[in-house]
DNA sequence: AGGTGAAATGTTATAAAGTAACAATTCACC
DNA sequence: GGTGAATTGTTACTTTATAACATTTCACCT
């Protein structure tokens, strides 16, 4: 079965799991998504990206701007903001409006906006994409005569590790 | 089929619905539940879920406030936030974090805590409790070792009147 | 009925999240 | 190198939510 068949369904992030492997992916995918859409991947976005990426947990966008102004880079609200509308835009990173944060996308260029497994201890976040759990929601919302536009699926709990 | 077994689906509120059944009814459950688990349902939380149920539109807590303070009653945010966290520990109201806003519930009393929909249109939000999109989302959060303690799904889109 | 303590509400102040508006700068393209 | 659009800087502000403490109300007891 290829991959572009089989329902993707994500994996809660371990423990012991090779970050930097997600981080230097996540940069590799979003540069060549961006260049092939002519979008501008800047050095303030790039760098946005990387901190979101510091981890698997969910981040504020205060959060971001703290750890820019950290770093002397001038920074206010406006900025933070401006790079997340751009990366949410190209589907970079997802918004979490539960916990008003947003976390890297962790298969961008695909379809779908994904179900999200948010552990209430370890603040970890994993992105799903179960096809089971959209086909649902769409014949559900089909089933009232409604168009959907977008959707969004939070799911809060304990992961596997913090059980 | 009896009203328990068979899934719940509930209904987009309709243009020409009887809404002031909807109102008496929130009411009358609110009041027969919160009598029955001995918690108390002051004048101002009535007040304040009569306000929730004026239409099926979410409603921010400052746009409750407003109402709250045309009616001359003494209010600043934290009368309606505490009466919000009341109703919504009593399951009489749900909230929306995509809108920051909250809704009236229109199953109190029976379990499962609903899907949204969001009329981008007119506003209005329907609460839905398909059980194939409630086992969808147990069963994927299952099969990553995660244990769910809530989960909210909200979608966005045009209803049927409003297409 | 009056006393008592917990729950609820009032009140003031502040924190946290997000946006509007305009100026300055950078960058692709010519 | 010149030009205009996109990006970023900057200031000020709006919206959403909570902390902390004072006052009032209410169920319950005697």
């Amino acid at each position: 079965m290829s991959d572009d068949t089989r329902p993707w369904e994500g994996i809660f992030p371990h423990r012991d799991h090779d970050h930097l492997r997600c981080v230097t992916d996540a940069m590799a995918d979003a540069a060549r998504l961006c260049r092939a859409r002519g979008a501008r991947l800047t050095t303030l976005r790039t760098r946005v990206l990387e901190i979101v990426w510091q981890n698997h947990k969910p981040m504020g966008a205060y959060d971001i701007l703290a750890v820019l102004a950290a770093e002397g880079r001038s920074a206010a609200p406006p900025t933070v903001y401006r790079a997340l509308e751009f990366l949410l835009e190209q589907g970079l990173v997802h918004r979490l409006s539960s916990l008003n944060a947003v976390v890297g996308c962790s298969r961008p260029g695909h379809a779908g906006c994904g179900q999200f497994l948010i552990c209430r201890s370890c603040g970890n976040a994993a992105e799903l994409n179960d096809s089971a759990v959209e086909r649902a929601i769409t014949r559900s919302a089909a089933s009232q005569g409604f168009a959907v536009q977008a959707h969004s699926v939070e799911i809060s709990g304990v992961c596997p590790d913090c059980r």
